[in-house]
DNA sequence: CTGAATCCCTGCCGATACTG
DNA sequence: CAGTATCGGCAGGGATTCAG
């Protein structure tokens, strides 16, 4: 029972059905999945194949070392990107998307539309003295 | 001149030939939009029609008045939502989206198809006990 | 009813330095 | 080359209290 009417175009199921944030709700999941400052622009580089830690620093240069594996190591607990680290020297480390990655790319580019439509903001309330 | 293959589908043109996070990138428009805890929630709210503060709150129960009066006024601020303060006794207040925050739709419908997809997890390197 | 004002706590993330 | 260790600043957001 629900007091509420859902728009089944938002709300097609029960899985959103929620009065809070809950973890498990798939908008949630979603949003963890990209959430993070520099999240994007990694599964942005990593969409079009596997890139080595220097690879992708090189792409990002004003990532920190840090931020970048803090970043890589979430992807990774998600199960969305694969670490595989290559014998040899020096070492070598490869960071590739799992089918679970490739699966943002809609949300990506969904983004990217939403943003365009977004922008320009109207300036009638911007104070410009 | 670029050094980088674009991948022309994930990034149309030069406004997404970013190497870090640009506040007027589009997809850092759109991640802003929903930025904030409880923020697709108190969109999915308006999506079905205008509402008022109290209403919002009895809809999404634990959200504080705080929280709340924060995310609607970001959400005025970047001209998604728009406020009408009724006269009467005793004050009502609407909040309605704009044609701007309608347009972010197809996003949380593409939060949640996503969202989805990606659920469950594997728990292949989950410690049980 | 619709907020504004505080307080405080936690987590993010940037900078820097160091290691196998 | 590919990270780890540590520290610190700052903003997000929850609880509580007060006001028009």
């Amino acid at each position: 029972m629900t007091d509420v009417d859902w728009d089944d175009e938002l709300v097609p199921d029960d899985g959103g059905r929620t009065r809070a944030p809950e973890p498990d709700c798939p908008v949630e999941v979603a949003l963890a999945a990209i959430s993070g400052r520099w999240t994007t622009l990694v599964l942005r580089e990593l969409m079009s194949g596997p890139l080595s830690f220097g690879e992708l620093r090189h792409r990002l240069p004003s990532l920190s070392a840090k931020v970048l594996t803090d970043r890589l190591r979430e992807l990774e607990a998600r199960e969305l990107v694969e670490r595989q680290t290559l014998r040899g020297f020096p070492v070598r480390t490869s960071y590739d998307l799992t089918p679970r990655g490739r699966a943002l790319r809609p949300l990506l580019i969904e983004l990217y539309r939403t943003g365009n439509t977004l922008t320009p903001l109207s300036n009638i309330h911007s104070n410009t003295r």
